[in-house]
DNA sequence: GCAGCGTGCTTGCAATTGCAAGCAGCGCTG
DNA sequence: CAGCGCTGCTTGCAATTGCAAGCACGCTGC
């Protein structure tokens, strides 16, 4: 169908696999699907469904979220500055008042970062 | 094939177009999927693809997500305070300092919670 | 040379997905 | 009453998905 986001999906596959070693016929009985189809797949010639891409991320020891970004069904979060406010939103361990108070700060950031120029990432590597 | 987890979707989306008070075929129209086959994934004789679920969640003016997690494809996320924190460190809008002052906050809500018992919720339906 | 093994791919088929045509039932109107 | 419009569902069929059986090729050891 979508055999644009299919044809990528299907390289993205067979990358991950070279990468993690395995031969076709490895990786599809690990991921428990037949490996002609996994060839046809990396190859780009049929869709799979989002089990058969999550037997198959399982399988690579992947996130099977990466697989549906790639097969175009799973959208990658880019709304900038959306995303934190969802969970701020989201989490249900704090309640409205607290919610607020972190968006409003988390505001007050953005706000502060505008009128500076470019957030001065000073992120270190000693982060990792 | 997996209809425990069709099951409920399909009652999920028919309750949400109800919600939403839409005919069946006005929804199937509005997502561009047959109505017939709309009835039948709503009975869960039928599992669709994420792509017809991701039109399906179009029409009602919901995530896609949503109706990936009810059909078994996409898993919650769960972890309690870790999903906030994460998105907090991966936010590209805002620097380190801000970062850790943002988790500051949020870490004295969750003391403030903990203390003072189960968030009181008073998250209002103002939020739709 | 040949047999055996591993690799990726071809092919035909059964099951599933999604649709078009149409049915049955209900309420409303003239 | 008949006709119309709306509702949800039935049914047969074409296209797609995923698989089993098997082919072609390269490499290795005898």
């Amino acid at each position: 169908m979508a055999s644009l986001n299919v044809g990528s999906l299907g390289e993205y596959i067979r990358e991950q696999r070279r990468n993690a070693q395995f031969s076709l016929r490895q990786l599809a009985e690990a991921a428990g699907v037949s490996n002609p189809y996994l060839s046809q797949i990396e190859r780009g010639l049929r869709k799979p469904s989002a089990e058969i891409l999550q037997q198959i991320a399982k399988a690579l020891r992947i996130s099977a979220e990466t697989l549906y970004v790639q097969a175009g069904i799973l959208e990658e979060r880019r709304e900038e500055g959306l995303e934190l406010r969802v969970a701020i939103l989201a989490d249900p361990l704090i309640n409205e008042r607290q919610k607020q108070a972190l968006l409003a700060v988390y505001d007050a950031f953005l706000k502060e970062n505008r009128e500076s120029g470019p957030a001065p990432d000073a992120s270190p590597a000693a982060e990792d």
